[in-house]
DNA sequence: TCTTGCTATGCAACTAGTTGCATAGCATGA
DNA sequence: TCATGCTATGCAACTAGTTGCATAGCAAGA
């Protein structure tokens, strides 16, 4: 019951088509919510029923037309509820915890793949903390003043590398003890 | 499609009953993968039917009876196989960092609700990192010698740890961002 | 010209997860 | 004795999220 205020934020941030929250999603929103589009579509017709939001058909030159999402008074008023209402403790989905305690229970080459898919893993999120690394310097240069959306987006982004940076200590700390594994 | 794999792992660390297995989703494996008990018996019931575990009345004095799970052949398999296959990217799903960016939208009062919401939700993490600490020194004494299980164990525990602690700076950062908006 | 790829929206079918409720035995303490 | 609470299992209805597919216009390059 979450993904609608997502949208929320995201269309006060700053109005758009489905599309393009979409590709919000893949980049800066789904760092700590995700979707797909086919939900975003799902999700904003619902919405818009509700008169959360309005659309409006923006004919654009060359590309199909896009249905352009503005958040209403309405909407901003759920927002503003949900806002008071308690945070919901997380529900925590990790796969590759799972997975290493499920090494215990693997043979030898199965620990070998499971170090392998590690390291690759790692790899992926070392390009995360880049990305998140980059668009700091990019977005939040230190010599201006910011205002206070962009504070608030700053110490979200914030927290996504220093999560980022977690993971990859931990995944240190999980190739060592797979590699350690059977020993005296 | 994982939820079958994580109770095959605790199934093979310890057999149990779908109650049994309940309580170490709120406690141990909760801190990686949630599952309320409802989906549990379901997936369960849903497991046994295709072979993975089979099932074992035990009556108990006193108690109602309980059906204890184990894993079969076919269940070792299964989990064998899933553990080479590479680890999906995970689906974040934060609420407090999509609450924090539509603090940007909120009143003052709202924003010192956020706040006081922020200072609650810290004192939960702080109870969690206690409650992971307490764990780890009971479960992983340094100066007995641990086998490989116990190995793991420890290794996903510290990442809860390392989590919490995470967590509890980042909230750290959000309250001081929170407090300092609409200043200069 | 043909393929590839991006913008743009969406349906249908499925799987996963949540919420509310029901049942039942026994233990413990007010 | 009565209420509360823990052990133990489960159904039904609902909401959320995923997967596969479809459509259509235009741009850019092989």
């Amino acid at each position: 019951m979450a993904l609608e205020h997502a949208i929320l934020v995201s269309l006060l941030e700053q109005p758009g088509s489905g599309y393009e929250l979409a590709r919000r999603f893949e980049r800066s929103i789904g760092r700590f919510w995700t979707a797909t589009h086919q939900q975003i579509y799902r999700v904003l017709r619902r919405m818009e029923d509700e008169g959360w939001v309005t659309a409006e058909e923006v004919g654009q030159g060359g590309r199909p037309d896009k249905r352009s999402h503005s958040v209403t008074g309405a909407g901003r008023d759920v927002l503003t509820e949900w806002l008071r209402e308690p945070v919901q403790p997380e529900a925590v989905r990790h796969e590759l915890a799972v997975k290493v305690r499920g090494a215990a229970f693997a043979d030898a080459a199965g620990r070998t793949a499971l170090v392998a898919e590690v390291e690759r893993y790692q790899k992926t999120h070392e390009a995360t903390l880049d990305r998140y690394l980059a668009g700091e310097l990019r977005d939040f240069p230190q010599s201006e003043a910011l205002d206070d959306g962009q504070r608030l987006q700053h110490v979200v982004l914030r927290g996504g590398i220093a999560y980022a940076r977690m993971v990859l200590a931990w995944l240190d700390d999980v190739l060592d003890t797979l590699r350690g594994l059977g020993r005296d």
